[in-house]
DNA sequence: CTCTTTCGTCAGGGGGACTGACGATTGATT
DNA sequence: AATCAATCGTCAGTCCCCCTGACGAAAGAG
């Protein structure tokens, strides 16, 4: 049913970029899922990359992860109920929440640094390594261009 | 507030992925607003990465994106209404819908090529040509392991 | 001490994906 | 030719994850 392997169209960019990423994630959070993580979620690491070692705010979570507090808080929320986060009132603000990892979420912390590292040695195992050396600096400087952007704006 | 712009730690390749794609679809979905089409959201992309010249059948469309019947037509029920597709009854088989791309459609699809385009020619000029061309081949030789990969599952 | 700002929450909503069940149609097998 | 399984699209319901608006409580500026 006319399900042929496409006209082999140039690909956009924006592929080029999605299908790894998908890719990525599924083997980061599936890796997961085998440690025994199965209830974290890609949504859940706006969480864990921006959470500071003595703990942060709801607030600032929000700010660095680009999102709003009610959407940060509802993240967090799922991962108090599930034990890898606990929040605490903040003893120098009666209105903030102070929010900090678990034993149980350094370990996913961890593992995700761990599964990430894993995979990008598969693929430097698959398109070679000098290969995926320049991957890397290349997107390295387009992230450096993207952020120096944003700050200009 | 404990906004220092992050201990520097080295990024993942997850991040090194999404900052840039999200950043790019930002690029290309607000210029397809800024040429009227502000009702074009990002998953709208996959009825039109994946419509075929002569119209697509719903499922052929699904599997194509790889997502389910249902939310496949969620999406085309969408641009019908806005006009950017069509869907008639396929004369050959009285089951099947036959979307098709209208004249407006057929714009946006010349739109979002054109805007991945300059995107990427911006790109060049921001982080050199040479770089650009070479991030390009690294990300799909990537693909093409991924896609590989996929066949031998 | 008042007034403004900030923190987190409550309430509600929407987009975009999923599963399960189903009627209509098709096509293969007797 | 009749039956029966597979396929097409839809209906109904759910979940996740993001949003906006409004608000009480606490902090901080004047």
């Amino acid at each position: 049913m006319d399900d042929r392997p496409a006209p082999e169209r140039r690909q956009t960019l924006g592929a080029l970029l999605r299908l790894p990423y998908e890719a990525l994630q599924r083997e980061v959070y599936g890796g997961l899922a085998a440690r025994g993580f199965p209830e974290i979620r890609p949504a859940h690491s706006a969480v864990f990359r921006h959470i500071a070692p003595g703990g942060s705010r709801l607030t600032a979570l929000a700010e660095r992860a680009g999102m709003t507090k009610q959407s940060m808080a509802y993240l967090v929320d799922g991962l108090e109920a599930a034990g890898h986060v606990r929040s605490l009132p903040d003893p120098r603000d009666g209105r903030a929440r102070l929010v900090t990892l678990t034993a149980k979420g350094e370990k996913v912390v961890a593992a995700l640094l761990e599964l990430g590292a894993e995979a990008e040695a598969r693929l430097a195992g698959r398109i070679g390594a000098k290969r995926a050396a320049r991957l890397r600096r290349a997107l390295e400087e387009w992230v450096a261009a993207i952020e120096q952007d944003r700050r200009a704006r």
